[in-house]
DNA sequence: ATGGTGGGTCACCCA
């Protein structure tokens, strides 16, 4: 099964270069957020018409949105609501290998890394803790974690850990958090494991930069996880670092998982 | 220290 997971910031706009991605890196199952779209608007016929007909998809007005589409059945499907909002964040569901599928969309945060001058941060770090006790007491087994989780845990997970201290993504609070929820959540981070801890890897350019091919300033805040019984079962791991270079492009670009 | 770009919807929100 290959896995991927993609922040396509707006699926509407970009379906065409969500359909050429899933055929030329003949993606299982893709997990997508900032779909920014509602349900009734989700190009669900098309996706379906190209050979991934299993859906699963929440979404709203303008903001946010998740879905989960497959090639094989999706046998059961849930979401849960967290910090108390109904803003979609988060969808479930399992296939027919009896794997379940988390997919999130972290909330950015803001720009002001303070919890009482920044509501949106607050809002960040609480949904962080929820997940951490949700998981802390519902041990994964035969699960994958995915997502846009808005940080990038370790040093060569930005271009810059220095520059980055005190810019949102990479603050002490957050990766430190992050960090607990993988290893108090029960979680493997695969696809860091995949490449190893020396290299630096990126998922997210910023569309403000000049050429960002060039000066390269990115981050890995797109994640991929397993349960522990998983983690031996990891063929691959792949940055489809090429998107960010297409026509009209996502600021993120998708990452994959062969198990 | 600042402002830089992009998406959605319709004057701003959000990233």
């Amino acid at each position: 099964m290959k896995i991927a997971t993609w922040n396509i910031n707006s699926v509407r706009l970009r379906l065409d270069l969500l359909l050429g991605f899933l055929k030329e890196a003949d993606i299982d199952v893709l997990c997508l957020q900032e779909t920014k779209t509602q349900d009734m608007y989700f190009p669900a016929g098309e996706l379906a018409a190209a050979g991934w007909p299993h859906q699963v998809f929440r979404g709203e007005k303008s903001y946010n949105g998740v879905a989960i589409i497959a090639r094989r059945p999706l046998v059961k499907t849930n979401h849960m609501e967290w910090t108390g909002k109904s803003d979609c964040r988060h969808i479930w569901a399992m296939t027919e290998d009896g794997i379940g599928v988390h997919n999130f969309y972290v909330p950015a945060g803001g720009d002001i890394p303070d919890v009482v001058e920044n509501p949106k941060f607050a809002h960040k770090l609480q949904f962080i803790d929820e997940m951490t006790s949700h998981f802390q007491a519902y041990k994964p087994q035969s699960e994958i974690l995915v997502g846009d989780l808005n940080i990038a845990p370790l040093a060569n997970d930005v271009w810059s850990t220095k520059q980055l201290l005190k810019i949102i993504s990479h603050t002490p609070v957050e990766t430190d958090g992050l960090k607990r929820l993988i290893a108090d959540g029960g979680w493997h981070d695969a696809v860091r494991a995949y490449f190893g801890d020396g290299q630096k890897i990126y998922s997210w350019w910023s569309y403000r930069a000049r050429d960002w091919a060039a000066s390269d300033r990115g981050r890995r805040l797109d994640h991929i996880w397993v349960s522990h019984d998983l983690a031996d079962r990891v063929v691959q791991a792949e940055i489809h670092r090429d998107l960010r270079s297409a026509d009209k492009p996502s600021d993120h670009v998708p990452i994959s998982l062969t198990l």
